[in-house]
DNA sequence: TAATTTCGCTACAGATCGGTAGCGATAATG
DNA sequence: CATTATCGCTACCGATCTGTAGCGAAATTA
């Protein structure tokens, strides 16, 4: 990366950067818990020191590169529905099928989220607020899509469809290429297809 | 627990049965991989040195308390199966019922098949063998109860409903008490009325 | 009762954990 | 060009990790 920034601050960002891009690429391959602060280290090129000083506990790493993840997972979102602001079946369809994709990607170790939060046990760690975060905005926006449907109950559709979600997110992990997962798609058209309907 | 048995051996099975109950309780609480031998052996009350007589690696001891895991939830499915074997959608609505209601449990902390899945990243762990044999039941059971059913693709089906059972495990631990996992019933339910039938 | 196995206990080994401190070099700032 | 903040590097800290070794006591067996 080449040192033309302008401002000091310029370098502690870049740095943080590189940071975040080798704790994302560890954390994914190996589990957030599993990796040391030692192997990012080595790995990035990046001083303990300066590590420390921008992220004051190993914690705190974690977080930033859920919080990335988060931000990018709804960029993605998005860029979908802009491409199907008309049409919310089909919405939902689309966006549904990128996860699936996502899912069946060659770097896909899992959700970061449903992970972080099975390595990080205690209710008030804060790298399951993060998480949690993610979930409550993917039910949400989930329940916001559903309600331009024309159900009787919402809210009860979004879980459902919740449930299919983190169903193939978290059955990818044992099953491998060939799991239920590749179900998520036709499995959200399957729940809304049963949803009662007032007409 | 009275020392009254009649072989040596006994005497280990009985040592065996409490490092596992020991494991289970520190297991569910705090995460497998967060847990140290020292700790299990301080509160067994076990020594440690009993404890790699019996379980090698600390490894053995988690792959054994996820196959007494695995045993129960299998026992407990059979119990249901066997009130319910004159009606497949009974018991498959039944089934769900119960698994709902184990989630919902004071003492759940998340399926420790997919908590372990998630804590020992390596793909080809014992652990995520261990793991993943309870979740190739699953489906296979799944599948088995669904090809009663009038569908035209219970494969399809049974991997779909495999989403929102995996699904309800897995929000459980990210939205607590009120999550969508409350709606893995009616989910199921709703995938069944929307798969196609011959008739 | 005598021989044998398993037990709990204590101590230790080697590695790794998250986190701290101080060094000289480097790069941005005014 | 002089100042200042950040950098990479090395060494270190105490705690904790899995796993090993040897002891004497206790329980089981014959």
């Amino acid at each position: 990366m080449a040192p033309d920034r302008t401002t000091k601050q310029v370098r502690g960002v870049a740095v943080q950067s590189r940071l975040v891009d080798t704790a994302d690429d560890l954390f994914t391959a190996k589990g957030a818990a599993s990796v040391g602060v030692d192997e990012i280290v080595s790995t990035s090129g990046v001083a303990k020191s300066t590590l420390y000083r921008w992220f004051p506990t190993k914690d705190d790493l974690v977080v930033a590169y859920l919080r990335r993840r988060d931000a990018r997972f709804w960029e993605q979102w998005d860029k979908v529905a802009r491409r199907h602001s008309d049409d919310p079946l089909d919405e939902l369809t689309a966006q549904l099928d990128w996860i699936r994709s996502y899912i069946a990607g060659p770097h896909f170790r899992g959700c970061p989220f449903l992970n972080t939060t099975a390595e990080f046990a205690a209710a008030d760690h804060p790298v399951r607020a993060a998480s949690r975060a993610n979930k409550l905005e993917l039910r949400r926006r989930l329940a916001d899509l559903v309600a331009e449907l024309d159900v009787v109950d919402p809210g009860a559709l979004a879980d459902q469809i919740v449930l299919v979600v983190d169903g193939a997110f978290a059955t990818s992990q044992v099953f491998g290429a060939g799991g239920p997962q590749v179900r998520l798609v036709e499995a959200g058209r399957a729940l809304v297809d049963a949803a009662p309907r007032f007409r």
